[in-house]
DNA sequence: CGGCAGGCTGGAAACGTTCCCAATCCAAGT
DNA sequence: ACTTGGATTGGGAACGTTTCCAGCCTGCCG
């Protein structure tokens, strides 16, 4: 059997234990009605010539994988990376390993790591759709004899339970938070507003300005990355209705503006107030240090990957996945508020 | 054969189609001598099926799993996950994906995950080990079928290549840079000596200072997390030979010893001057912007993963692999001066 | 003493694919 | 006309595991 450098088989172990394929089976599952004298014979003959499991095989004859798969704009962001640790974490305790492919939020690139993946037969799948695109969304739905979770973002009409924050309540929390403080020309800034949850935090200040019977000011030209930031700035600052404050959309906008306006030589908060979307290891550490709207990103991780389990383990023992199925989880962000807004002494 | 649920197989389309499954196999594998109507019929009854390969057949079948795995100390770590992020990249250029597993630097859960990983069969292996431990290095050597790659630290007597960068030339050059400036009481400090990197730098760092006569004072008594840096510095800079410049050993070292500074009230780098290894995104943004050594992070993932796939072609070819086997790469850090050292005036 | 239950064991079938070999067909060469 | 050969096709064997079934032995009950 064992050609030369190729892996021990059953049945190399089974030889040279001097029994039959079928008990070395068990033995390596539990061995249960293996009698003691055979399993360490057994036992032996597998540490001797290291003996591992072939993994395919047992995919083969119709076992789980033990392997989910997760699909994220990109390992490199932060956010996510955070994500991904929390959700491989969980994996593990189910024994399962994560298989990673990046979206780089473009719709091609999305379903052709969608479609490697999925060759790869994963257990479940851990996804941030890139868009709420059609096209995806039939697919997944169709025929996908696995279950699916979003995260940070929804897919709607594909059915799939999603990890979600409440990124409406929340901007409007913190704008609310600005106004509070007197500022009348807020500035909501940041990019890419064909993202879910920018898309969401604007809908948010606009609520909390309307509320508040302030004219709402508006820019999402910004790119994906906030290189343009400190020239789109500039123009703002110029105008004749300068902002007071502002709310960034999103992490590098929020990082990308501090960095404007400290080129720009604008003091924060004396002159423009400053308050932000996700939180960073340096915020605390600038001067001023940010506020920020934080959120719960191990909890994002960790609770898509016990959705996903939970799934797994309801698809494979009764019909309770319809409760699981139709499950959407909000979590809470929170409001951390340092010194940028115009709060405190810190 | 499809019972209900199922995914369809080879043996579907073929009846659908009303060929035989060695033909279905042709045209699923590029078609090559199958007439261009059978290819049609067979095509139609694939899309009709949403038929997909079952991948675990055909590894079992002897091919490549077209997987990689990658055992890294974290994953939210930056670091790692820029090196993830290349090395994905590199990987989808050769149609595979990356299995993710966590090691936390800790031997015992090294150990678990790669036999979980192993368990896999991954094609190659991506490793950043956690020590330079026997009974890791000896599972590896004595009975891996398949090629490993170190990065960022090395596994000496395994025999298997190695991506590092030039730590020791790099921290003595930072050293000899700040002794340029006339500091005479350079204080080395971080955590984690027992960590080759660490290591490494610390030798370069007593290099420079024995080379130019200087008495070296090394504390790597901090922490994982720079969680003691304040108290730690503070006893430094109490003492009756308070260092005048320090040299950090590690990105985390750098900003908690930043931030300490920063509470510590102590003026950078007018009473101490700060240099440290690993650049991070808002090292030019922090008052004054930090000095540090770059490490070329993508290039290391890249490189790796590109070393890995040279060993996996090489070995399916010819007996190049001895010549590829035997690579060590050494990739060179780059000294970034920004203000924390004294420098200019930015 | 015969039969039977139950622990333990060996081995065949099946999972879905690839690879190889044999079979078929048609055109062309002798 | 008969052979040859290439192109195309069908189908069996093998990959390594799990699962199931039959067989064996032992000890116990009737």
């Amino acid at each position: 059997m064992s050609k030369r450098h190729a892996q021990p088989t059953l049945s190399d172990v089974a030889r040279l234990a001097g029994v039959g394929v079928g008990t070395v089976s068990r033995v390596v599952n539990g061995g249960i009605n293996v009698s003691p004298e055979t399993f360490r014979k057994v036992d032996a003959a597998i540490q001797r010539l290291g003996y591992r499991p072939n993994h395919a095989a047992r995919v083969l004859k119709g076992g789980r994988t033990k392997t989910i798969g997760l699909l994220v704009p990109s390992i490199a962001d932060s956010f996510f990376a955070s994500c991904a640790e929390a959700a491989g974490r969980v994996a593990r305790l189910h024994d399962s390993l994560l298989i990673v492919s990046v979206t780089k939020n473009r719709h091609d690139a999305e379903m052709n790591s969608l479609d490697v993946l999925m060759r790869h037969r994963p257990d479940g799948l851990l996804l941030v759709p890139s868009s709420s695109s059609q096209t995806d969304l039939s697919r997944l739905l169709n025929r996908s004899p696995i279950p699916v979770i979003t995260f940070d973002r929804p897919l709607p009409g594909s059915g799939c339970s999603s990890v979600l924050t409440n990124s409406f309540e929340s901007a409007r929390e913190a704008t609310a938070h600005l106004i509070g403080h007197g500022y009348k020309r807020i500035l909501c800034f940041g990019g890419e507003p064909e993202l879910y949850t920018i898309a969401e935090r604007v809908r948010g200040y606009h609520k909390a300005m309307e509320e508040a019977g302030l004219p709402p000011m508006i820019d999402t030209s910004l790119g994906p990355d906030a290189s343009r930031a400190s020239s789109l700035l500039a123009v703002h600052l110029k105008s004749k209705r300068p902002p007071d404050a502002i709310l960034t959309l999103k992490n590098s906008s929020t990082i990308g503006t501090f960095q404007a306006l400290q080129e720009l030589g604008v003091p924060v908060p004396s002159r423009v107030a400053l308050l932000g979307f996700d939180d960073f290891e340096l915020a605390t550490t600038l001067r001023p240090a940010i506020s920020v709207v934080q959120q719960p990103i191990e909890d994002i991780g960790r609770t898509a990957a016990e959705l996903l389990f939970a799934q797994l383990e309801g698809a494979s023992r009764t019909k309770t996945s319809n409760r699981l199925k139709q499950n959407q989880v909000i979590l809470a962000n929170r409001l951390v508020i340092r010194r940028s807004c115009g709060c405190g002494s810190v």
